[in-house]
DNA sequence: AATACAATCAACCGCATCTCC
DNA sequence: TGGAGATGCGGTTGATTGTAT
């Protein structure tokens, strides 16, 4: 007989979230932080497995996630990201601030994948599908990895590693980036993630990538490991969107409110929860029951934008990619660094 | 309008790894 | 050092939604 799920075995409730059961795990952490996972359901009044609160999480409940469709660029970096390192979903979506390992694996399977064979590249070997039975064999010990001219940048990674462009000549469905040599490349330094804006620049320069590092460095990113530490707030409160319809109790947030989604003193837990309102600042227990179509993309479509603006004195990143301000603003957001919390 | 099929995505499952005792 | 529990990850499933016929 198969093993049973932990759900299976403590009579939990399966399937999908309720509203009620969201707004429950939402307000639980907000309050007290995750802490142990397995204590959470009990804590929090949910007959649920701890691990299917931890995963409603980090896929739907938490706030720094962006939803919506991928952007090509994107869809360009999982391409590549993937080409380096396989089906290693979370070390790709650690590089796509606002996504999701599940968001990421899904859209590859869903679209990449199909988008690829099209074009007649074996979407797991990212060779010409005529070829991928070949064997990759790049030398080990050269971490520099060429990548097609779709994608004109370079990334360079913690351990040295970089992601250096071809020239601008070869498509990639001709020439397509040799696999990685090595499966596991850890994640971008910390404080350096790459802009997507990066990826996208002129091909034929990098100056693109020096402005965008350039700016980086200047910027004040958002540090969500100051929300590591309870009571750390950070310097600019920049939760993504999130398309959630029962992250929707946030009473009295609205995106008018943006210009007050800054630097939230005051010990909360969760800053991006005391977002103000009308110069107060709005506790949990406010949110229950209002605004219930108010989604998080609502809100924060624009709130981060507006408070980075407001709140730095700059666009966080400005220049080169030739959008406006505000749709050129980059988050800098390591995802993971959230689960930490408390 | 009804049905079939395809696409999408939230959630589950099971295994691997980590941490603590 | 080994075992147990917690956590993280990747693969897979199945419900829902969208589209074609």
């Amino acid at each position: 007989m198969a093993k049973q799920s932990c759900c299976h075995k403590k009579k939990l409730r399966r399937g999908l979230w309720s509203p009620e059961e969201d707004d429950k795990l939402m307000n639980h952490i907000a309050k007290y932080g995750h802490g142990c996972w397995s204590s959470v359901p009990k804590l929090a009044g949910l007959e649920r497995c701890g691990k299917s609160c931890r995963l409603r999480w980090i896929n739907y409940l938490r706030p720094d996630l962006k939803r919506g469709t991928f952007s090509q660029d994107e869809e360009d970096l999982i391409i590549h990201l993937h080409s380096m390192l396989g089906n290693k979903w979370s070390q790709i979506a650690a590089q796509l601030p606002g996504r999701t390992d599940n968001e990421v694996k899904n859209f590859w399977n869903s679209y990449i994948k199909k988008k690829l064979r099209e074009r007649g590249i074996d979407p797991t070997t990212h060779k010409p599908l005529a070829d991928s039975t070949t064997t990759a064999t790049a030398g080990s010990g050269d971490r520099r990895v060429a990548m097609s001219t779709t994608v004109s940048c370079r990334a360079v990674f913690s351990d040295g590693a970089e992601l250096i462009p071809t020239t601008t000549t070869t498509a990639s469905a001709q020439a397509p980036p040799p696999p990685l040599v090595e499966p596991t490349i850890p994640p971008l330094v910390d404080g350096l993630k790459m802009p997507l804006e990066y990826w996208s620049t002129a091909p034929s320069s990098l100056s693109g990538y020096h402005q965008a590092l350039s700016l980086q460095q200047q910027a004040t990113a958002f540090d969500m490991d100051a929300l590591s530490h309870c009571g750390g707030p950070p310097a600019v409160a920049v939760p993504s969107a999130c398309r959630s319809s029962t992250l929707t109790s946030m009473a009295g947030l609205s995106p008018g409110g943006a210009e007050q989604c800054t630097n939230v003193a005051g010990g909360a837990n969760l800053p991006w929860l005391e977002l103000a309102h009308n110069n107060g600042v709005v506790g949990v227990d406010h949110y229950a029951g209002a605004l219930d179509e108010l989604r998080w993309a609502d809100y924060f479509d624009g709130a981060f934008h507006a408070a980075a603006a407001t709140q730095q004195g700059q666009c966080m990143y400005d220049g080169g990619s030739g959008g406006n301000a505000a749709d050129d603003a980059v988050q800098f957001v390591d995802v993971h660094s959230l689960s930490n919390w408390c």
